[in-house]
DNA sequence: TATGAATGAGTCTTCATTCAT
DNA sequence: AATGAATGAAGACTCATTCAT
C-alpha cells in the first residue's frame, strides 16, 4: 500500500476497525508489544490483510498519531472563544485539551512514546510543534498586550504545552479520581498563573468576578 | 545473578563500566535498540559476562533508574538552603534539577520511559512518586505560610516535577541552545509563578530585591 | 501456535512432514541434540514455520509421543484375536508390539526418554499407563479362569509391558541379529511363561500341539 | 585432571562430596538439567573448583555410574548362595538387586539415562552387559542342569536383568507403596517362572517346601 | 480483498569450560 | 586447593514482512 489507493466504502470501514483496534492495543500494551498479528485478530481478519491497507507498523501508528492530533486541534479551536482574551483563550485551549485527552484517552496515550531511539521522534515532534506553535502565538500577542508576563515566549509555549500533557497522563494513568472537569480546571488555573504578569490579570483569565486583595 | 553475589572490587568495577555502557547506549539509542551485545561490546567483555553481573536487561535498566533516581535526590537536597523560605527552596530544587539533567543528560533520558504498557512503569512511577512527594511537604509548608497559592498540594507538586522534567527533556534533545543556567533559571521562575499565592511573593522567592509593581 | 489453528490440508501435509523429521532426528541424535533448526533443515522450510505450527519443541514433541502410543495401541488391537483366551491375547499383544517396534524403531525410540527429571515423564508415563491399564485387564481374566497365575495384576501387567519395550529396545539398539519375527516369538514364549499357572495352560497360549512333559 | 592425580585426604573427601551432591542432583533433576554450578553450590565450593577434581560434567557422572554398578554387583555377590543351584542364585541376586535400587535410588536413576543419542550409551550399555553375563552364565548353568528352560541365554539374562531394572524404576518412582522386601520377593517370582523348564522347578527355586499340583 | 503459509534476521539467555590470582 | 571472573559457542523463540492462492 505504498501509493494512494481508493478504497471501498467496505474497505475503508475495514481500515478504519484495523486504526481502532490497533489505538485499543497500543494503549493498553504499548507499541512494541502489540504485535501485527493482535491487531490482526483483534479485528478479526488474517495477518496478511494488515498489509493491504497499511505499509508496515510504523505507518499505522503514524496515522493514528497524526490523525489524533488533527481531532485535538480540532477540538481545541472549537473551545476557544475568538472574542476573548490572549489568556483566556490559552486557559480555554488547556482546558479542552485535558477534557479531550481524557475523552480519548486510549487514543492519546499513543502520543507519550516521544522518546529518545523511538523510531517516532520525528512525527511525534512535528505534532508538538505545532501546538506550541499555536500556543506561542497567544502568548506572543498575551505579552503584546501586558498581560502575559515578558518571558521567551516559546519557552513559556512549550511550559502550556507539557503541563497539559502532564496532567493527561497523570489522569490517564488513573493516579487520581477527581473528576476531569475539576482537572481540566485546575490546570487552566495552573497555566494561567504560570504566565500571567499580574495577579489581576491571573483574575481576570480566571473569570474571577469579585476578588479581593491582600 | 539471581542471589545475593558478593562481588570483589575487581568485581564491582566491572559491574559499574557495564553500567555506565548501558547509561550510555541506552540514552542513545533507546532501550529497544540496544542489545545486550552492543552494551558487553562497548565494555570490552563477552557477552555471558554480563548475566555474571545482571539477571537480565531489565533488571539492569531498574539498577540504573534507581541509581540516577537517588543521584538526583541528593543533588537536590545539596541545593536547597534549608533556612529559606518553601518557595525559595521549591526554585532551588528545580534550577539544580534541570542543572543536573544537563549534566548527566545521557542518563536522564532513561526515565522518559515511563509509558503506557512498559514493563517499567512501576520502577520509574515509584520514582517519579519520591520526588513529588519531596516536593508536596514543601508545598503544604509554602501553603501554610500562604506564601504558595491554596490549591491541592499533590496536583500542584506534580506539576512541578513534570515541567522540570519537561524542560530537562527540551534541553537534553537539544531543542534550544540556550545555556543551561539561563533554562535552569528560567524554570525557577516558571515554577514560582505557578505557585505564588501573590506577586510580591514572586518577587521574594525569585530574590528580587526592589520591583515596582503596575 | 497456542490455539487451536485450522489448517490447509497443505498445512496438515506439512505438519505431518514435520513430526516425521523430528521423529527421525530425534531417533537418531536423541531430543536434546536436535535443534529445531534441524528439524526444519530436513524438512526443507525456514525456522520460523515451525513455530507456526508447533507451539515449541517440547510441545512437538509429547504430539509424537502420543501419536504414537495410538498407533502401537491400534497395531495391538489389531492383532489380538477376540475370540482367543486372555494368554494367548497377551502374547499376540506383545508379539505385535515388538514387530511394531521394529517397524517403527526410529519413532519409538523417543519413547524411552521415561526418566527421572524428564520434562516428558508426565506425557510417557501416562502414555505406559494405558497399556500398562490394557494388559491388566487381561491378566484379570486370567486370573479368573485359572490359566494365570494368581499374582497381582498390576505388577504383572506391568512386568509384560516393561519385558515388550526391553526386547523393543533391544532389538531397536541394534545388538542382535535375530530376526523381528523370531525376537517376537521368544518375547511371547517369555512373556507367557512369566504368567501362565501351570505348563501345560503355558503350551496351550504358545500353541504347541502337543507336548510331552516330563 | 586428566592426569591421575594423588589427592590430599582433604581433597578425597571434597571429591566425594561433589560426587555426592551430583549424584543427588541427578536423580533428582536429571543429568542435562543439573548445571555445574548447582552440583558446586550444593556442595559449598566455588565453580572453578570442579574442575580441580572433575575433567568435566561426563567424566563425572561416568564415574559414578560405574561406582554405582560395582557396588551393586558386590551387593549381589554377597546376596547369592554360592551353593544354591542356577535358578535359586538368579533368583537371589534379582531379589538384592530391588532392595539394592531402593536402598540406592538416588544414585541408581543415573543408570537409566541409556538412551539413544546419548553421550553415555557406552558406559551404560556396558554396564549393562557386565549384568547380563553374570546372569547368562547363571542360565547357561541352568539350561545345562535342565532347571532353566532350552532358550537363547543371552535373550534370557537380559529379560532378567531388564525385569529387574523396570521393577527397580518402578518402585523409585514411587508407583507403588508395595514394601521393598514385597517387591524384590515378586520380582523373584516373576523371574524364576519367566525362566523355570518346569513348574516343579519352580518350586524348586522359590523355596517352596511343598505344594500340591493340580 | 482475503487467507493461511512461509521467510529469516534478530536477540536473549544458558552454561560448560577456562583463567588469573 | 580454592575463588570469582571471564569466555563464547550454541540454541530457542519472536515477529515484521512477503508470498501464493
Amino acid at each position: 500500500m505504498t501509493d494512494e489507493r481508493r478504497l471501498t466504502s467496505q474497505g475503508q470501514e475495514r481500515k478504519q476497525q484495523l486504526l481502532d483496534c490497533a489505538a485499543r492495543l497500543f494503549a493498553e500494551h504499548g507499541y512494541a508489544d502489540t504485535r501485527v498479528i493482535d491487531i490482526c485478530k483483534a479485528a478479526g481478519v488474517a495477518k496478511g490483510l494488515f498489509y493491504w491497507y497499511f505499509e508496515n507498523k510504523d505507518q499505522l501508528f503514524k496515522e493514528l498519531a497524526e490523525e489524533i492530533r488533527f481531532r485535538l486541534r480540532k477540538c481545541q479551536a472549537d473551545a476557544i472563544d475568538p472574542d476573548a482574551d490572549a489568556l483566556t483563550r490559552i486557559r480555554q485551549g488547556a482546558e479542552a485539551s485535558v477534557q479531550f485527552m481524557s475523552d480519548h484517552a486510549r487514543f492519546f496515550s499513543l502520543l507519550e512514546v516521544e522518546n529518545v531511539g523511538s523510531q517516532f521522534v520525528d512525527v511525534l515532534r512535528r505534532g508538538t510543534e505545532v501546538h506550541v506553535g499555536d500556543v506561542q502565538s497567544l502568548i506572543e500577542a498575551g505579552i503584546a498586550d501586558g498581560q502575559i508576563r515578558d518571558d521567551d515566549p516559546v519557552l513559556l509555549a512549550r511550559g502550556v504545552v507539557g503541563i497539559v500533557g502532564i496532567y493527561g497522563h497523570f489522569h490517564r494513568t488513573g493516579r487520581t479520581d477527581l473528576p476531569v472537569e475539576d482537572l481540566a480546571r485546575f490546570v487552566g488555573r495552573f497555566v494561567v498563573n504560570s504566565l500571567a504578569a499580574d495577579d489581576r490579570l491571573t483574575d481576570l483569565a480566571l473569570g474571577v468576578q469579585v476578588r479581593q486583595r491582600a
